[in-house]
DNA sequence: AGGCGCTTGTGAAGGGGTGCACAAATCGCG
DNA sequence: CGCGATTTGTGCACCCCTTCACAAGCGCCT
């Protein structure tokens, strides 16, 4: 589930204030989902709870953990330094969430041998030596589109089965290798949508419709992601 | 619909090439869905293919830029610039995609004034002032999580109704507010878990199964983005 | 003008996620 | 020891998305 996460990271913040077991519903709200759909969830992977009472916290944070294979810190291999690899390296959320940031790359000789949070950025063409010295499980892509695809083929080509990638392309890999893929603009694009939905939805009863905007109304709003109502 | 972004950056990608027309097929593939889905998805928006040739590509992407409100090109306040924010606010795909950064706001002193890429930090005070001199439609939060909440009741308070969040943490908003979140470390957990369900799978047949990794071979991998085979 | 191939648009079937509502289980208290 | 309050775990119904498959429509070639 994609959501086991969203419910470690709320898992993680009450166990800071001191909260030593969970009801479900508290949880929920923690994490912004409906109480049954955690239960549920946290049922697939056993039965952690005691009724009555709710979850130990740091049980099910052991559970979610291991399920997620957390429980050995993953190596981060991350590719093109520019802009947007600049903040990714300097970053210091993924560390505390499971992950270490093995090695930088990049193909400008420029970059090459700057050093960012102490590590050194390598050339692109030491990624094979890297991937077995570091033991790399997940490549991160931040070069532009038009390398995204020769860096993910060589990212596949070490053996690196999951990449995460930020460039705006889709990217075509073996089966067996998963891609994720993170697009800002198209995160922007899906507001602006509902921007243009609730203008028209407002507008309607108003003027009583141009045409022109009723069209977006039609549309279901079906997103990833939902509006958190208060 | 959330994949109509997909299409249109597709459809950008094939019009450069030349292409005037694309089967469904054609873009099917371009964008990574399925050729049945892309007509149905197509088909909520009107009859604008014309069977036996495909779709007219421009005409496509002004219906599809009409329908996601990309007629206006949006105008966007990016809160906090530090680290992530830095690399937002010198990032060009967002003004080649239908958006401009119209205002950079951070609440440290030492930051307002700094310029980057012509333009210059203000104070978070401002924003009430910058949100109707701008007429802002969208903000983006790359502020710590503990400031998070308290920047989007301030967006909130000034008319800002789509908000996109890079801290790692729930938001609260009124009903009418949408609120889209990215969160780095829980794309790569969700990469870690299919590591782990992987490695999982293929330990199991050669070594019989340690019941310790039997876990998440039960566990469905629902992820809101699907592997894509070659 | 007519036929043929290609592509769209859609009906129907299937699958899966979601949320309600409730039984079972546990704890605390009298 | 028993009872009530509380909370988990889940059966079930609903709804939406996905996908297959096919008829209808369009252009082109003869
Ligand atoms: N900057 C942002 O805020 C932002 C936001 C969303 C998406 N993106 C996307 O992220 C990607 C990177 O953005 P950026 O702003 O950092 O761009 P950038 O140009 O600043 O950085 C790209 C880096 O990749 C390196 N590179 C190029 N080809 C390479 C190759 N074959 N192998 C290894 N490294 C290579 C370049 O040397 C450069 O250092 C782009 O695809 C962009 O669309 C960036
Ligand atoms: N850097 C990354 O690559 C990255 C990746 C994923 C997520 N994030 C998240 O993005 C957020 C920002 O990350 P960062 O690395 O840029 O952090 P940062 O500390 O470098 O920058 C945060 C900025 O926000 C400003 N700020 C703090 N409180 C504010 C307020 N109330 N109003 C306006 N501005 C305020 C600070 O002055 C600072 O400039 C964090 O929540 C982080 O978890 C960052």
């Amino acid at each position: 589930m994609a959501r086991l996460p969203e419910y470690l990271r709320a898992l993680h913040a009450l166990a800071e204030v001191g909260h030593e077991t969970v009801s479900s519903e508290g949880l929920a709200n923690a994490a912004g989902v409906n109480s049954a759909k955690l239960r549920k969830d946290l049922s697939h992977l056993g039965s952690y709870g005691t009724r009555g009472v709710g979850y130990d916290v740091g049980l099910l944070v052991d559970q979610i953990e291991f399920v997620l294979g957390l429980t050995q810190r993953r190596a981060v291999a991350l590719v093109g330094v520019g802009n947007l690899g600049h903040a990714l390296a300097g970053y210091d959320g993924f560390a505390s969430r499971g992950f270490r940031i093995a090695a930088l790359l990049d193909a400008e000789p420029s970059r090459v041998g700057e050093q960012i949070n102490g590590l050194v950025v390598r050339h692109i063409d030491e990624l094979p030596r890297v991937a077995v010295e570091e033991s790399i499980s997940i490549g991160v892509i931040a070069t532009p589109a038009s390398a995204a695809q020769a860096v993910a083929d060589q990212l596949v080509a070490v053996g690196v089965t999951s990449i995460l990638n930020f460039a705006p392309c889709v990217l075509s890999v073996p089966e067996g290798v998963d891609v994720r893929k993170v697009d800002l603009a198209i995160e922007l694009q899906i507001l602006s949508f509902h921007e243009h939905r609730k203008a028209s939805l407002t507008a309607l009863p108003a003027t009583g419709g141009s045409a022109l905007t009723a069209l977006p109304g039609g549309l279901a709003a079906t997103d990833t992601q939902e509006a958190i109502g208060t």
